[in-house]
DNA sequence: TTGACAGGTAAGCATCTCCTTACGCATTAT
DNA sequence: ATAATGCGTAAGGAGATGCTTACCTGTCAA
């Protein structure tokens, strides 16, 4: 299965499903567990979920009459590599002072 | 100004909107400069801009009848945040092993 | 087998997003 | 002063998003 980047980008981009996955980070729960947690209707946190396992941001295990969510983690790595390329800018005075002394003052 | 973090998670969810960030990395742009890298519209990319700069990640100064739009990367900081809450599920395999310790078999 | 429960799909609607073209307004060049 | 340049705003339209209620299917329990 194939996933674009920008798909990731787009599924972490509502706070609803931020919220959802870092529920998923303390274990697999099936849906209604998860609803419990929001305001919106059940069929609308489906469709958030929907959305995450279309980025491959979670999976699906079939137990029984439930339907337990799983995150899948490495699914972020896009994600953080992208946000790592900046990280040096506000975190590493060592790099942020090489990097004004390579080129010189941008003010 | 105060910025909430899902602007932040909105404004890097489109694909454009982060070459642009990416552009900037190698220093300050006057728009049309930007706007050379991308097929769209001017006006498109002034739109892409003012989103950018809505959830604070760019700022402009006015040079004459130039505008350009300087990087503000500490913006990016909630996403790198939520993101390092993931990151050891993926690259950290002691913390794993710990989290396997702590909490038993989650499975 | 009948009912309750888990949870997905359908349909409809309001709003947002992203793009376009047309235009306006400064600033610089002639 | 006039024209050209830089770049924003306005308006409008196509399609995506996000929500709702109504409905359907599959599983478990009585």
């Amino acid at each position: 299965m194939m996933h674009t980047e920008p798909e990731v980008f787009g599924a972490i981009s509502h706070p609803a499903r931020r919220r959802m996955l870092d529920l998923l980070v303390d274990g697999d729960r099936p849906v209604n567990e998860i609803a419990e947690n929001f305001e919106m209707s059940r069929p609308a946190v489906s469709q958030h979920l929907r959305v995450l396992l279309g980025a491959g941001l979670v999976t699906e295990q079939r137990h029984g009459r439930e339907r337990r969510y799983r995150l899948v983690p490495e699914q972020l790595e896009p994600v953080r590599d992208w946000i790592a390329h900046y990280e040096r800018f506000w975190d590493d005075n060592f790099t942020r002072l090489r990097r004004h002394l390579e080129k010189g003052d941008k003010r």
